[in-house]
DNA sequence: TTTACGTCCGTACCCGAGTACGGAGTCAAG
DNA sequence: CTTGACTCCGTACTCGGGTACGGACGTAAA
């Protein structure tokens, strides 16, 4: 059996794989809170703590900033729907795009790599040589 | 009718939409040649610099450091074949992670936007919950 | 109840990726 | 042959996203 967790801050830290003083960083950009401390006590965490600071750390891998990261976490406490719809459905057109160049990004690589392997050993292997070219018509993601 | 061209760095960037600046730095990063003046005048730059720097800026934007681009242009220049292969392999499997992982958020994203277009409107529309569990067995970058 | 390890907090520092600045040199059009 | 725009180059600054430091305080186990 589990207790109902709380966690310090380098508990939670750790279960969340940041240095705690990316915790401290967080709070004061704002996207993670920071509990009250009872009677000038340490701070106690959640899971739920722990699960929002799992989910900054992938939406980052994903390339999004901390500034987009806070807006998709607003979105949560935003009770005008369509106006979370709107902003859902904005990040859903972003993520096509990226996954659109990353795709054909991957088909010429993958190209390459192919046309190296049945070459002539002598001829050097212009892996990148095609990047100039063929993907030129790349969409754009938003500056 | 084309001349064959020969940009200054203004132009070059210019083209390429650029600052300067960046081309400088870029220079400095090694990941762009800076032709040789002739008899100390301005430098002068041809299409495939343009072309080069280009493919920078849109590797960029799919998400790769500088580095990783200086790794990407590198396998133009190595003759030794297997590792060239080697490495835009190893960039493949990265590409794959990454449209993995933008799959699933995206999955996650729209199945939200559903849910909250056919619930009562009394009630939030919590799109983020489900980011907090159902993307939990997203695979992991390489840190 | 002391000792060791953790928290708290401000402040300072770091790295990547540029951007800005300013003085001297280059060049083309008038 | 001068004027105005551009180039060259070093150096300094910015901004995002953290890291490191250090002194004072909290807390659990010996």
């Amino acid at each position: 059996m589990k207790k109902a967790a709380s966690l310090t801050v380098g508990e939670l830290a750790k279960t969340a794989e940041v240095h705690v003083e990316t915790v401290r960083y967080y709070q004061r950009r704002g996207l993670l809170a920071m509990p009250e401390r009872q009677y000038g006590a340490i701070r106690r965490y959640t899971v739920a703590d722990r699960d929002r600071l799992r989910f900054i750390r992938r939406a980052q891998r994903l390339g999004f900033t901390l500034e987009e990261i806070a807006q998709l976490l607003a979105l949560d406490a935003i009770h005008d729907r369509d106006r979370a719809r709107a902003l859902a459905e904005a990040k859903v057109a972003d993520l096509d795009t990226r996954i659109a160049d990353l795709r054909a990004m991957r088909r010429v690589l993958v190209e390459r790599i192919e046309h190296c392997a049945h070459g002539q050993p002598a001829e050097p292997c212009p892996i990148l040589d095609a990047f100039q070219h063929e993907l030129t018509e790349l969409s754009t993601l938003e500056p």
